[in-house]
DNA sequence: GTAGTGTCTATAGTAGCTATAGAGTCAAGC
DNA sequence: GCTTGACTCTATAGCTACTATAGACACTAC
């Protein structure tokens, strides 16, 4: 029993543009046709959308999770790439969380430095007008006080 | 002694495109010409882009730096909304720190599943495929381990 | 005059979708 | 048979915040 395309975004979870979008880009395989050009799945569509959707939420990009399923479909190579994969994404993950918990430091700073209710004279406006110490970032390198210090580098004869 | 667009990118840390693009997008205004009709800037600019810097770097979109922008341009209502946005960046930051731990948990007991080096049968592959209850899950809703559950709405009368 | 750099505008590309337009298809009800 | 409503089709544009490219013009040192 084929399935249209609005049946398999039901039982997906995807959306039927996503699933067009990803034949398009070529995660799914090009499918059956009625004689009036209505795309046909079955019940492989569902779990290799669910695939798909697992790996997204997994933060993995198209590219990646177009690797996995070539393997997938044709496992004749170690999977040995794959741990490598998802050991850089949980690095990667580590990364954005340290970010963001110093992203986090600062803007409770910020927001310390105004009671609200002024019209003129906003400490944050102030803050972001003229950058702070921020007691988070006294003696590491911290991109977030630092505006112009490293000036793009430049390969004139001129002015090098 | 105005600057030309690469002067200002050099002292701001910003890219000449990117000082274009903030002015197309109303965050720089437009500035003198020469009779070449190359842009001319000064001191006052190089502390506009600081700003919009600072702000990019703390977490905000245009949107809002325009409105920060325009508050400090022509600051006539109280700046308590500031307060607000800042409180709704920091409770955005927790929320996306929560989320990266969650997906961080997930990405290891992932990362476990498989060994590496197997041409067939890789537990990665598996969880993907079929997925896996998480132990950081057992108790919490977790979207990662939901996937069609939740049936898009439809309003059908066919189908409905 | 020439070489090397800088600047100008306009356009397209990035990721992963989402939204829209305009047309064709299908099934139920009258 | 006709209408209605839901569904499907393709193609194109939009989203964010830039980045890259092309082709033309400007400036300065030699």
């Amino acid at each position: 029993m084929p399935l249209k395309i609005g049946e398999l975004a039901r039982l997906s979870g995807c959306q039927v543009v996503t699933i067009r979008y990803y034949e398009k880009e070529g995660l799914l395989p090009q499918p059956e046709r009625t004689s009036a050009n209505y795309r046909l799945y079955d019940e492989s569509d569902v779990e290799r959308l669910h695939f798909i959707r697992r790996c997204r939420l997994h933060g993995m990009n198209l590219a990646e999770i177009r690797s996995l399923l070539a393997f997938k479909d044709h496992p004749t190579v170690s999977c040995a790439w794959i741990n490598d994969l998802v050991d850089r994404h949980i690095a990667d993950v580590e990364r954005q969380i340290a970010s963001l918990q110093h992203l986090k430091t600062h803007l409770e700073a910020l927001r310390h430095t105004c009671a609200g209710d002024h019209v003129q004279g906003c400490g944050i406006i102030d803050t972001l007008d003229h950058g702070s110490p921020c007691a988070c970032c006294h003696e590491e390198h911290c991109h977030l006080n630092e505006l112009s210090a490293e000036a793009p580098k430049r390969k004139t004869k001129r002015n090098g």
